[in-house]
RNA sequence: GCGGGCGUAGCUCAGUGGUAGAGCGUCAGCCUUCCAAGCUGAACGUCGAGGGUUCGAGUCCCUUCGCCCGCUCCA
């Protein structure tokens, strides 16, 4: 994680505040106390989150990456599906869900610590049998584990490491733990699923046991025959979709980014394994581009590939495109995983399901005598970009926060215009002289040719300063203004919400206006 | 899960065991010709929830829930 950035930190309590205060971010369940984890969207917030999902699908489904071509020198083609939250258990058998989210946990009865089983180390003698002395435990790259060397060289001179996975739950007695005093402290390994359980039907027996699913993607895998046998699409292409899901964390954390319910914006490229890495360098790109082009343009953003010891056995490569946020900084939280996940996915539900996934691709292979080809049999190699939308809402509004203390309104939300929940407001400058019928007019023009984008706000109560505050706050870009002279000269005025410039433009014109800044 | 901090109006916060408060915001009216102006008025609180002590609890005690920070975890 790079440190280095000279955007200050902005805060997180004002940030959240102004979330409350404006209706973008309410906690769930508010009225009973909230419930841990969970987070709703009030009507600015659940516009723009709108937009934002919109953003995703119109460039990643309907126009993949802007229409330009990929690194086969064609169009990019993409395909939706909406799949169920609750799938066949045996999807995350396959998927490794079911092994991945059971990880057995050790709790330290004195320290009150909890291990992750397979993730504590312990030093041994190199050689030879303990006796009566203590295995020293520890977390590896964490201070216990310079501490329990010391200890361990001590009373058995040279030592080794292995993993508590090795040692008998018999021997734990012998165990001392990592930050612990007294010996045998670790209790046995116990299991925390951070899938949520449900069950099938009203009787609710184990029999019927099915989990919400912890990402999207595996939905997409397990329809992807039934994409290719009914929908004419070639590959390379990709399947995308939109939706919940839902991991129990241990500790949600972080307002809305760490939450036990979550969308995800996940897409599946699938393509032919010798295109795969010319693919995977293609969406890491564009995935990193699309967040800059919808206003994350600060030193806040970065693509981080990951270090070869952190990719799964399968991948050739993983990318995060990650948000300095308040709450991470000097750190960073991921906001999408560009993961080439090889042909991990479709073989494993081949092998689990008993039904070939295999694609038969009719462009490759060697040319027939009627000029056609043989075609090739592979499982297709896939690329997955995988986005957080509840993710990326949060970072836009961090993004966008600003302060300004020189500013009559001095706190502002600084959103992209496709991306902000209202794209303009009309204010009469008072409301008499037929200035609010005029604006009235306007208002409606506007909102019959922008409706499906976002708000168009009308608003003639108190100051004009105080009207545009308000916009300021809710993260309008634009307020037109009528005002005496429109009655003469039909032109009104444009202020920015990011400058406060003034601009006068004709009546007639404001549509065309907007519809430039909204790209429509 | 552990430790620390905090929960009072929509927001930010005062509040000595004795009548529930302020600023901002919101709403209504007046005024107002370009940046949270002014005047008048109004609404809004079971003081996070539940117990307990007390003649009396926002205040003291216990439990619990939630949020923030540090660990731990982070598929």
């Amino acid at each position: 994680m790079s440190e280095a950035s000279s955007v200050p930190v902005k805060s997180m309590d004002a940030i959240m505040s102004l979330c409350k205060r404006r209706g973008f971010i309410y906690q769930a369940s508010e009225i009973y106390g909230g419930i841990n984890g969970f987070w709703d969207y009030g009507p600015l917030g659940a516009q723009m989150k709108k937009n934002l999902r919109d953003a995703w699908w119109q460039d990643m489904i309907m126009r993949p990456c802007w229409g330009k071509d990929g690194p086969n020198g064609k169009p990019v083609k993409c395909v939706p599906v909406e799949t169920r939250i609750i799938q066949h258990p045996k999807v995350w058998e396959a998927s490794g869900h079911v092994g991945g989210f059971n990880d057995p946990m050790v709790d330290c009865r004195e320290t009150k610590q909890r291990y992750r089983y397979d993730h504590v180390s312990v030093f041994v003698p190199a050689s030879g049998d303990p006796g009566d002395k203590p295995l020293f435990a520890y977390m590896k790259d964490s201070p216990s584990e310079a501490k329990q060397q010391k200890k361990a060289e001590k009373a058995f001179g040279q030592v080794k490491t292995v993993t508590l996975t090795t040692i008998p739950v018999a021997q734990f007695t012998k165990v001392l733990g990592p930050d612990a005093e007294k010996v045998g402290t670790l209790t046995e390994p116990k299991q925390f699923n951070l899938m949520f359980k449900t069950y099938l039907g009203a009787t609710a027996t184990e029999d019927d046991k099915a989990y919400m699913r912890p990402e999207t993607a595996q939905g997409i895998f397990v329809q992807f025959k039934n994409v290719v046998d009914t929908t004419r699409v070639k590959v390379p292409f990709g399947i995308g979709n939109t939706g919940t899901s839902f991991r129990n964390e241990v500790t949600p954390r972080n307002f809305t980014f760490r939450s036990r319910e979550f969308e995800q914006a996940e897409l599946e490229f699938f393509c032919h394994p010798d295109e795969s890495p010319a693919w995977y360098a293609f969406w890491r790109d564009y995935r990193m581009a699309w967040w800059q082009s919808i206003g994350l343009t600060s030193e806040n953003l970065i693509l981080r590939e990951h270090d070869k010891d952190e990719l799964s056995h399968y991948s050739v490569g993983t990318s995060d495109v990650e948000y300095r946020f308040p709450f991470t900084a000097p750190g960073y939280g991921e906001l999408e995983g560009i993961a080439h996940r090889g042909s991990f996915d479709l073989t494993q539900h081949q092998q689990h399901s008993g039904v070939k996934l295999e694609y038969n691709d009719t462009e490759r292979g060697e040319v027939l005598p009627n000029g056609g080809r043989r075609g090739e049999r592979y499982i297709p190699h896939c690329i997955e970009p995988a986005a957080g939308l509840d993710r990326g809402v949060l970072a836009l509004i961090c993004e966008a926060y600003t302060r300004d203390e020189s500013r009559p309104s001095p706190e502002f939300m600084k959103f992209h215009p496709r991306i902000a929940p209202i794209k303009a407001a009309i204010f009469p400058l008072v409301a008499k002289d037929g200035m609010p019928e005029v604006a009235e007019k306007l208002q409606a023009d506007l909102n019959a040719r922008f409706w499906k984008l976002g708000g168009i706000e009308m608003d003639e109560k108190q100051s004009i300063g105080k009207r545009y505050a308000r916009m300021d706050e809710a993260g309008c870009p634009y307020c037109f203004t009528v005002d005496g002279d429109t009655l003469k000269d039909q032109t009104v005025t444009c202020r920015d919400r990011d400058t406060g410039a003034q601009t006068r433009i004709s009546i007639d014109k404001v549509g065309d206006f907007l519809a430039e800044k909204l790209g429509v």
